[in-house]
DNA sequence: AGAGTGATCATG
DNA sequence: ATGATCACTCTC
């Protein structure tokens, strides 16, 4: 009997930020872009804590332009351009009163492989075409047409349930990548990541 | 270690 | 209006 995979809804968004960035290791990201699938499994989060992280776009807590997606419900996509050349693809967490989030650093690509390498052409493997949250939205299509999109549709972009069952031993923390400016929250062990032992 | 690239935001 | 900054990637 074949199962049609579960896509993770709103609720599943609409929690702790931490727990969302830790449980979303091991799930698949989908992305449906004129009919055709690409897909990998999550390997690397971080969790971006809102008004108290000063590494969070939003704590400033100020609405401006960019960081009025944090204040949409959880479960929308925000999707930003840094330096100019690379987007980076998140999903917003909580309630519209808690401007939080998390990044989606590097999946394993699992479909669309031939998609993919058109878009990265100078990837030498597969890891290398997601292992990133630049190199994930280039090989993905993933822009800023994607900013606010719903993520618990089952349309564009989506998250579905993974195969396996992930171990605690299997997820490592540590402190964010290139967040340096941002004072005490520099060692705050916020990012998530599978440890490639276990993953082949 | 340095270059490339343009939106964003705090200044004024 | 101006300018510094940047949740990155590639090449050396």
């Amino acid at each position: 009997m074949l199962t049609e995979a579960q896509i993770l809804g709103s609720d599943f968004y609409q929690q702790d930020t931490i727990n969302v960035a830790e449980q979303l290791l091991g799930q698949k990201l989908v992305v449906q872009v004129k009919g055709r699938r690409l897909s990998g499994i999550i390997n690397e989060t971080e969790a971006y804590l809102g008004l108290q992280d000063p590494a969070c776009h939003s704590c400033s807590g100020v609405k401006t332009a960019r960081t009025k997606t944090f204040y949409l419900s959880g479960g929308h996509a925000y999707v930003y351009l840094i330096y100019g050349m690379y987007y980076c693809f998140n999903i917003v967490t909580m309630g519209p009163s808690q401007p939080e989030a998390v990044l989606i650093r590097s999946v394993l690509p699992v479909e669309g492989l031939s998609t993919m390498y058109q878009r990265s052409p100078t990837a030498k493997n597969d890891i290398l075409l997601a292992n990133g949250p630049g190199k994930l939205c280039r090989s993905f299509a993933i822009d800023k047409s994607f900013n606010e999109k719903p993520v618990f549709t089952g349309r564009e972009v989506f998250v579905e349930k993974g195969d396996k069952h992930i171990p605690r031993e299997w997820v490592e923390s540590g402190p964010r990548i290139g967040i340096g400016y941002a004072q005490d929250a520099v060692h705050w062990p916020l990012r998530y990541y599978l440890d490639p032992q276990y993953l082949v």
